[in-house]
DNA sequence: AGCAATACATGATGGTCGTCATTTATACAA
DNA sequence: TTGTATAAATGACGACCATCATGTATTGCT
């Protein structure tokens, strides 16, 4: 049964925001096209009308995610090194969910991502001044990381420490 | 064809190592216990007699990986924010490669990991310095994080600075 | 209004995987 | 030396998965 133009263009979409959150909460392997179609309220025949391969659909849905924050890195710092961030998985930070199974997806599929990491970057470099931009890049490196060491912790209190002295360092209480 | 104890022994530590180098190099869903078990000269049959799953296989596999290295962070970051260590995932930190994996696995399956990721912290800090350990911790979470997003990036040049800058961040040429 | 295009549903295929039951051959104890 | 415990090999099972072929109903054009 076909649809209108717009219901498929909205198809897609919701295809490619469950696909995101599902791959983010279990990862790219552990998630099956059928899962996501289900959760796109689809069944899993029409897939490949919209994406040529499950491969590919990472690596769009890898370009997704939360916008990228406003401010400075001290405040970017406070409202990405949370608790509510560290819970909610699959609406966090594609690079802390992802990060090593992305690194993994073959050169061509990188280029989305690739953009998305160099803009983020622009965002917290001043123009054109490299002190600025070396703590840019060391800075939001160290967010990713301790989100992901956050994560691993199965003591609670040792992933606090890591969430909480990480935002101290950047200044933030 | 019972084996020696002595073989039992090595056959275990082989397996341990077979997998720890194919979960980095190909995430954990990706690699199949008869592909451990190839890689380590026995067949799958056997696998069941050393771990009771392939889960505890991953716990233990996790909490492998490189010494911790010595020297202060500027140290540290000197050997592990480098090009070398990028391309060797499968001889690499099992954070920067498996840490999005590690943090899926049931909380009773990541003591191991929680308790060398302590360790690590611990061997970075200073007897009681909490400026000191709270740079440790965000030093740490950045290497893991730059490593990371270096490995991400399809762009080498983009790549490279990554590494570079955080190394310089640290005072590391 | 009628027809051709097509988006999605249904169903199938070939392959792979984790796990377990059974067999085989060897180590170690008696 | 002989018998038994057992580590690993062989083989099987049920489930699942990515992808593709075909059916079907609805859209959008003429």
């Amino acid at each position: 049964m076909k649809v209108s133009r717009a219901q498929q263009a909205e198809n897609r979409e919701k295809i490619l925001s469950s696909a995101s959150r599902l791959f983010r909460e279990k990862g790219f392997e552990a998630v099956a096209i059928a899962e996501i179609m289900a959760d796109a309220g689809l069944t899993h025949g029409g897939f490949y009308g919209h994406f040529p391969s499950k491969s590919a659909l990472m690596a769009e849905a890898l370009a997704l995610g939360p916008e990228v924050p406003q401010g400075d890195l001290k405040d970017v710092a406070k409202a990405y090194l949370t608790a509510a961030h560290r819970e909610a998985v699959g609406r966090g930070c594609p690079y802390a969910a992802l990060g090593a199974e992305a690194a993994r997806l073959p050169a061509a599929d990188r280029g989305a991502v690739t953009a998305r990491l160099k803009a983020r970057f622009d965002a917290l470099s001043g123009e054109g001044d490299p002190a600025k931009r070396r703590w840019a890049i060391a800075g939001w490196s160290a967010m990713v990381g301790a989100l992901i060491l956050s994560r691993i912790s199965a003591d609670p209190a040792l992933s606090d420490e890591i969430l909480s002295e990480t935002r101290r360092a950047f200044g933030a209480a």
